[in-house]
DNA sequence: CAAACGCCCTGATCGAAATCAATCCGTCCC
DNA sequence: GGGACGGATTGATTTCGATCAGGGCGTTTG
């Protein structure tokens, strides 16, 4: 098993206790795995779980009224998938699995355990979830308020600095197991507008595509056109002390 | 003074004990107030403090590279702002004052404090910003995958739902203080195409119109159109028990 | 009071991305 | 081997919303 992912990102920020860490390992004591594909929380349904990714990718999505989809937000090893179980019974997002994966599955009465006896890693599981409020915020103007082009420069930066400090990024080459519709519903384009875009950032030197390989070949560049900034920091001064 | 008004937002989802009523009371002990149009936190400045909003509309915005800007959400009574500084040291939004507001800063300390002594606070303070992600979530779909008349419906909808449970929507009468332009910045189109489709809800007997008063007439039609999910309820039976 | 300004409204034109329609290619499966 | 299928690619056309331009109206301001 080696250790819980979560403890494992969470250190990137704080050095963790002994307590703490066995309490974060609690959280993983399972893990369970599912084919590429495969719906793990169904948008309505009422999930009795969480997730902590072990390893894969996965996404969360939701379907409109009027048949199209929206991906929200790709997850990835030591993320946290099914919080909205927090605040509400049903689910508002689906979450499916992009690759073959392994979770962790937790449920709320674990989480208030360990958010009661840890002060310092509630403080940090709020400050995990701050972060992606606002990484989602940055999407939002990317999609409310930008070209289609500056749209998919975005994702693909956001995703290569996610991948980096997973160490999944090998000087910007990263497996990309996405279709372009897949792209298309992340940023709110269709497919066939992904791919010309697409096709121009290989055609301007921004990066190569081969199969599910991609290279981001002039990052500054890329990340300026899209007005994309790195989220992956994380401030901690401010949490109380370890338990 | 009149107590806190995080208390009374949280009041609607638990009973809360004496001593969590202290805590949150000490959150809002100062107050301050500031001018309609005012900027409040500036983006990449790096504020000392948050804020619970006691009286007035608000919202957080970024400005883009190409000079556009994204408005991501409107801040009422009792909604806590400025939590990024959980996560970042400079602020990644601007807020403004829409109208004339009251604000009770606070800093992190205190919040370190508050959830270090009142685990079941600091349960729901996580369940809220859940919530809030969900809600951004829902407006992301909502610019990415619909068309410009369901975004504004979608706003209308998410606004008046907000402000009924402040007890500020009068059977669908809201006041409105925005102008064409910010509906736009916060719904990703133009001044000049949100008067058109805002023409065109009140041409279908959808809302109705009169300076800064909005009334909604069919909130069915309205959200139906827009795809719009109620998110003001919360879920609060996982939370661990009173301190 | 006049001027300036902010905001709302409307028409004409433009353009970016959607839609429609095919073709191509690799892989899975019988 | 040969369909069948999912995904990438490309071209032609359409459309929704942006852009440009101007007018009206109420309110602040000098």
């Amino acid at each position: 098993m080696g250790g819980s992912c979560l403890a494992e990102r969470l250190g990137h920020y704080v050095r963790l206790s002994a307590s703490e860490r066995v309490a974060l390992d609690r959280l993983e004591e399972h893990d369970r795995s599912y084919r590429r594909g495969t719906i793990v929380i169904s948008e309505n349904d009422a999930p009795r779980e969480m997730f902590i990714v072990r390893q894969g990718w996965l996404h969360s999505s939701v379907v409109l009224g009027n048949g199209s989809r929206q991906i929200m937000r790709f997850q990835f090893r030591g993320d946290m998938i099914g919080l909205p179980l927090l605040a509400f019974p049903d689910s508002p997002e689906t979450v499916t699995a992009v690759t073959d994966v392994t979770l962790c599955p937790f449920g709320r009465e674990r989480l208030a355990q360990l958010m009661a006896a840890h002060p310092r890693l509630s403080a940090l599981v709020l400050a995990l979830t701050v972060a992606e409020r606002v990484s989602l915020a940055d999407r939002l103007a990317s999609i409310g308020r930008t070209s289609a082009r500056a749209r998919v420069s975005s994702l693909i930066c956001e995703i290569n600095a996610r991948l980096r400090i997973l160490g999944l990024s090998d000087g910007g080459a990263i497996q990309l197991p996405l279709t372009q519709e897949d792209i298309g519903d992340a940023t709110g384009l269709t497919a066939v507008h992904v791919n010309r875009m697409m096709r121009g950032l290989v055609e301007d030197g921004l990066i190569e595509r081969n199969g599910n390989h991609l290279r981001v070949i002039d990052e500054g560049r890329l990340c300026a056109e899209a007005s994309f900034v790195d989220r992956t920091a994380l401030e901690t001064g401010w949490l109380p002390p370890a338990q």
